[in-house]
DNA sequence: TGACAATAATTGCCCAGACAATTAATATTT
DNA sequence: AAATATTAATTGTCTGGGCAATTATTGTCA
């Protein structure tokens, strides 16, 4: 579906060969056709509508909102396995759980068999919170998708996920080019 | 193109009404589903290719490219103006210009008609930087695109428009409701 | 077993962005 | 003209990420 229908597709050297494009050409660039300077706006005015909806003091920021949700539906434990669910630095997770635990919604244990690793347990408080987290982020991404067909939708999740192949492939070949 | 054709339209009660969704629900959120997770990761993703083919010591980041760009062009002089072109803080705009500058790629040069202006000047290597910019961000993007075809990617940016304006309505009424 | 490798978490040092307060200079208003 | 508002730039303080080193613990292997 995402690739093989489409003609004049080069020989298919390898497995998942896709054609290049040169949708953008440096001589006619414009920032504002740019997906990603597109996507920088869209992500910053999405994190902003979320902040406003959850203002209570002692509520998670944005960033916050996933570690805690992968907690709470117990994807990870640890703060390595946290890190790697959320593909977020181990550093960074260590200090962004500092701040959820000043916040009082996670508590540090350190484990009895393995006792390098760390085990996160939510608090009550962390547990109300990650339960409001899908729907406030429901509410606010299907506003920000008021006036798009279920099909457009699809069509979108789509084309994000085709792009995201498309830096995982060349962040593998990456050190061996270039 | 974007919103009237389409059946079930509710009365349009306004000039830019637009029809509520519900793709999103909290019972069945998926953080994978997610558009912002999706343009988050993609985000990080482009930034890290961009980085990496701009290695020389002196180089632009990524979020150096876009004010180094609007100097260049000549679509801003001033602290306030950039910070504004590129929707940025201009407390922000202020410290990336420390950083630009102290990469030897712009100078402030104090206004003499207002003397609270602050006039940016690229440098001989800010202007070879930037003139760079458009090459290395339009390769990168198009690498990101491998696969797509033309009206895909017209469908994809006109999905982030659509997104934007939607972001920015809510903006505007904001304070207002809630 | 003892040296060495791998892993977990933390820390330091960067860059980055948001918000609030401050300072200096210019506009506006009475 | 004097008081007041507005604007430009900066600074402080916070959250947030990436990368590299460090420390403690556990695995592996000769």
């Amino acid at each position: 579906m995402s690739d093989a229908d489409n003609p004049q597709v080069p020989p298919a050297s390898g497995d998942t060969e896709r054609r290049p494009v040169d949708f953008y050409r440096a001589e006619t660039y414009k920032a504002e056709e740019s997906i990603g300077y597109l996507m920088r706006r869209i992500l910053s005015a999405v994190a902003q509508a979320v902040e406003t909806r959850m203002c209570e003091p002692g509520s998670p920021t944005f960033p916050q909102w996933l570690p805690l949700y992968k907690l709470h539906v117990g994807a990870a434990t640890t703060v390595a396995e946290l890190a790697r669910a959320c593909e977020l630095d181990a550093g960074a997770m260590t200090r962004l759980l500092d701040r959820l635990e000043a916040k009082g919604l996670c508590r540090r244990v350190r484990s009895l068999e393995d006792r390098r690793v760390v085990n996160i347990e939510l608090t009550e408080e962390g547990r109300a919170a990650a339960q409001e987290v899908p729907y406030v982020l429901s509410r606010v991404q299907n506003e920000h998708l008021a006036g798009f067909t279920r099909e457009e939708w699809e069509q979108l999740k789509g084309y994000l996920r085709r792009i995201l192949d498309n830096a995982q492939a060349l962040a593998a070949r990456g050190d061996k080019n270039d």
